[in-house]
DNA sequence: TGTACATCAGTGAACGCGCGTTCACTGATGTAC
DNA sequence: TGTACATCAGTGAACGCGCGTTCACTGATGTAC
C-alpha cells in the first residue's frame, strides 16, 4: 500500500527510460532504438538499464504494450463522449487516426512492419485488441439501441453477374468466431463488413503515414472523412442513438 | 548494341548483389541489410560493392524500385489476362496479395513504415505509381465500354442522418487531379471511391502479412475475395465486358 | 530505538561483435593508333 | 595485328564508430530482531 523510496524511485525512472526510448523511436524508429543510447541520455551507464528491463526486447514489448494502451484509451474515451451507433464509429475513427498523427512512430511500432528479429510476446495481445474490442461492442450496442439496419447491412446489391448472398464458408465461420468474443449477437454479415472498415481504416492511416497518399490523397483530412462515412453506410451504422 | 565482356560481367554482379541483398531482407528486413554481410556473400571484399551502389541507400533504393516494379508487372500481367471492368479489378488484387504473399519481405519494404534514415529519391515515384495507374486505366475502360454504371457509383444512399450526396471539397478537387493524371474521363466520385478500394486493398494485404488480422480473419482467403468484391460494388464495377 | 544483515541501484571495465566508407594498390580488360 | 595507354574491378588495411550483454564491485536503502 504505502511505497518505499525505492520503489518510487523505480516506478519514476522506469518511466523515464520508456519516455526517452519514445524519444528515440521518433529520431530512428524502432530499429535504431538502441539500450545504450537511452542510457547516455538518462545520465546512466548502459548496464544499469538491465536493472529495469532484462533486455532490449523487453523495452521494446513494453514500449508497444504502452502504445496500444493509449492509443485503445483514446479511442474509448472519444467513443464514451460520442452518441454511440454511427456517431461512436467516426468518433473512433477520429480518434485513432488523431492519436496516430500525433504518434506516428508509435502507430509505426504497432501497425507498421514488425521489428526484425522481434517476436512479439502474449502479453501484446490484450492491449491490440482494445480498438477491435470497442468496434465490436459498438456494433453490439447500435444494434441493441436501433443505431444499425436489421438484416443484410448496407444496400450495396450483389452485383449484375449474380453474387451468392451469403459468405464464403471460411468467413462466417471466423466471424461468428469474433461476434462471439467481442460483439455479442451482431450477425456474421454485419462483423464482414466491419471487418473491412477495421482493415480500411488502418489502411488508409497506415498509407497517409507512411507516404503513399502523397499525389492523390493528401492532405487527408477530406478523404477520411468521406470514407469513414461510407464505411458506416456499408456496416449498416444509422445516425442518432 | 553489342556488349563487352566488362559490361555483361558488371550486369551481372550488379543482378547478383540485388539478388542477394534481397536475401538478406528476408532474413532480417531492411534495417539489417548490410553491404558487408552482402559482400562477404558473395565472396567479396565489402569495399568491391561500392563499384556498383555507390552507398547503402542507393542499393536499398534499387531494391525499392525493382520491388515496385516486379508488383507493377505482376498486375498488369494479370489485368491484360482478365476480362475486364469487375473481373479486370479482381484479377488486380488477387495479383498484388499474390506477390505481396511470395514477397512479403520486398511488401515490407515498400508498403511498410518507412526505413528511418532513409529518404526515397525521386526515381522511386514512377513505379510506385504503376499499381494506381493501372488501376485508373482500368476504371476509365471500364467507363467506356460499358463495365460501370453511370453516375454516382455504387448504390448506398446517404445515411439516414442526410448527409449531403457530394464530395468533401478538397477531395473532389484531389479526385479530379488523379483522374486528370491516370483514369481520364471518369467522374470524381468513382475516383473518390477508388481511393477507398485501393487503400482498402493494401491495408487488408498489410494486416495480413503483418500478423493482425490473427484471431479473426485468418487465414485471410475467403476475407479477401469477399472485401475486393465489395469494393467493386462500391466503386461501381459490374461484370462482364 | 539501534544494530546486523539482506536487498537492490548504479558503476566501470571488458568481451566480442558488426557496421559504412575511404584509400592506395594490383592486375585484368578495353581502346586508339 | 600489335603495342601503349586508359579504364575499371577487386583487394586489403584502416578509420572511427556503435551495439547488447556480463560481471565483480560499491554504497545506499530497507528489514528483522
Amino acid at each position: 500500500m504505502t511505497q518505499t523510496a525505492r520503489e518510487r524511485a523505480r516506478t519514476q525512472i522506469t518511466g523515464e527510460i520508456k519516455e526517452e526510448a519514445r524519444r528515440q523511436l521518433a529520431a530512428g524508429g524502432a530499429p535504431r532504438l538502441s539500450l545504450r543510447a537511452v542510457a547516455r541520455a538518462l545520465g546512466m551507464v548502459s548496464s544499469a538499464l538491465y536493472r529495469y528491463f532484462p533486455s532490449r526486447d523487453d523495452l521494446l514489448t513494453a514500449l508497444i504494450i504502452d502504445a496500444y494502451d493509449s492509443l485503445g484509451a483514446a479511442a474509448e474515451a472519444a467513443v464514451g463522449a460520442a452518441a454511440g451507433g454511427r456517431d461512436g464509429w467516426l468518433a473512433c475513427c477520429h480518434a485513432v487516426r488523431g492519436w496516430a498523427l500525433a504518434h506516428p512512430h508509435e502507430y509505426a511500432l504497432i501497425y507498421g512492419s514488425p521489428v526484425p528479429g522481434y517476436r512479439a510476446p502474449q502479453e501484446t495481445v490484450a492491449p491490440a485488441a482494445r480498438v477491435p474490442a470497442l468496434i465490436g461492442g459498438l456494433l453490439a450496442d447500435a444494434l441493441q439501441s436501433g443505431g444499425m439496419k436489421r438484416g443484410r447491412p448496407g444496400l450495396v446489391p450483389p452485383h449484375a453477374g449474380g453474387r451468392a448472398a451469403g459468405l464464403p464458408g471460411a468467413l462466417r465461420a471466423q466471424a461468428e468466431v469474433v461476434a462471439a468474443a467481442i460483439a455479442p449477437g451482431v450477425p456474421a454479415a454485419v462483423i464482414a463488413r466491419a471487418l473491412i472498415a477495421w482493415t480500411q481504416l488502418f489502411g488508409m492511416i497506415s498509407f497517409e503515414l507512411f507516404g503513399q497518399l502523397v499525389g492523390s490523397a493528401d492532405p487527408a483530412d477530406d478523404f477520411f472523412g468521406y470514407a469513414i462515412g461510407e464505411m458506416a453506410d456499408l456496416v449498416g451504422l444509422v445516425a442518432g442513438a
